[in-house]
DNA sequence: AAAAAATAGTTGACATATCAACTATCAATA
DNA sequence: TATTGATAGTTGATATGTCAACTATTTTTT
């Protein structure tokens, strides 16, 4: 059953319609990602620490990790413990500071990112098929102006909330 | 600390880039929206439920509300248990249907809402503030291209599964 | 150097999400 | 109509995510 989010809610408001597409955008995008990992044994969340690992190039702490998963570092704790059970990445100590743990991957975490990224690139180019190169870039850029905007949301947020309460009154 | 996605991958692959844009914007939506919400007593998840209500203009069932906030049907269970709890919404009995449950608002649902809703549009206004006319409409577009494009990989995926599914049967 | 502040990680309580298995009910059809 | 199949909801196992509180260590200040 299809169902288009602005089926769902009639927008007046192009900006709210607009980010309410990048919303659905990635519920959708994140219930896809879950199915296909897990026709290859690990999950979207470990993909990504693999990935995360993989580019850093070097072990990582589990803060560093949380800061580029964008998940909080209580949240790593229990994803390293799933992911060294499962063999795929080590925790080592660090020379010089006995707070941090070095993780790192495993050669069979290095497996099993080969393993799944060949698929992970045919099904990222199957689904931005239909998007000319003009449009990869236009989004591209779009998403890198709601980063920071939202960034900077995020950031006035706690200074503001109180103030704010008030006079929100919108157009919509 | 301000982290792009793309200065923790370098893509070579333009729709790959313009696909993770679109994932790592999800993920600080979902942020935004958790850290919002919590200040006005209800989760991000919580007022799409009190909204899909709404919008709906009439009781709905569980599984009805599931398709509309893409979630599977038995979150609706302990979902609609705490919004009972807080008594946001109401569970009844469906006439000529005893599988069913009807899930309405409550006054203090619909109060609760319009509590939230005019904060919410003024974030929403906030966030999108660096945004032209043009690109709301081209950011909508190209939203609604990938949910087509979503939908039709994860159908693929299926029928795949399912074949997969079939051989699996016939080789034991 | 001693006190205070910041940092890394763990733990525990909770909310959210998935799937599989189960119950109850309704619908289709042989 | 009696079986069979589809549907709605619950339950339980597991993974993920949040925050607050706590421990153990640095680091900074005084």
């Amino acid at each position: 059953m299809k169902q288009h989010y602005n089926e769902i809610n009639r927008f007046e408001n192009p900006a709210h319609e607009a980010l309410m597409g990048v919303w659905w955008s990635g519920l959708m995008l994140k219930r896809a990602a879950r199915a296909f990992f897990r026709a290859h044994d690990v999950s979207d969340t470990q993909f990504n620490a693999l990935v995360v690992l993989k580019v850093a190039g070097r072990p990582l702490s589990q803060r560093e990790m949380g800061e580029r998963l964008l998940v909080d570092k209580s949240d790593l704790t229990g994803l390293v413990d799933r992911m060294e059970k499962a063999g795929l990445v080590e925790r080592r100590a660090v020379a010089g500071d006995r707070r941090r743990n070095a993780v790192s991957l495993t050669d069979a975490g290095r497996a099993a990112l080969a393993r799944t990224e060949s698929d992970y690139v045919a099904l990222v180019t199957q689904a931005m098929a239909p998007f000319t190169r003009g449009e990869n870039s236009t989004l591209t850029r779009l998403m890198l102006k709601l980063h920071d905007s939202l960034d900077a949301v995020s950031h006035t947020e706690d200074a503001e909330s109180e103030t704010h309460a008030e006079f929100a009154k919108g157009a919509e």
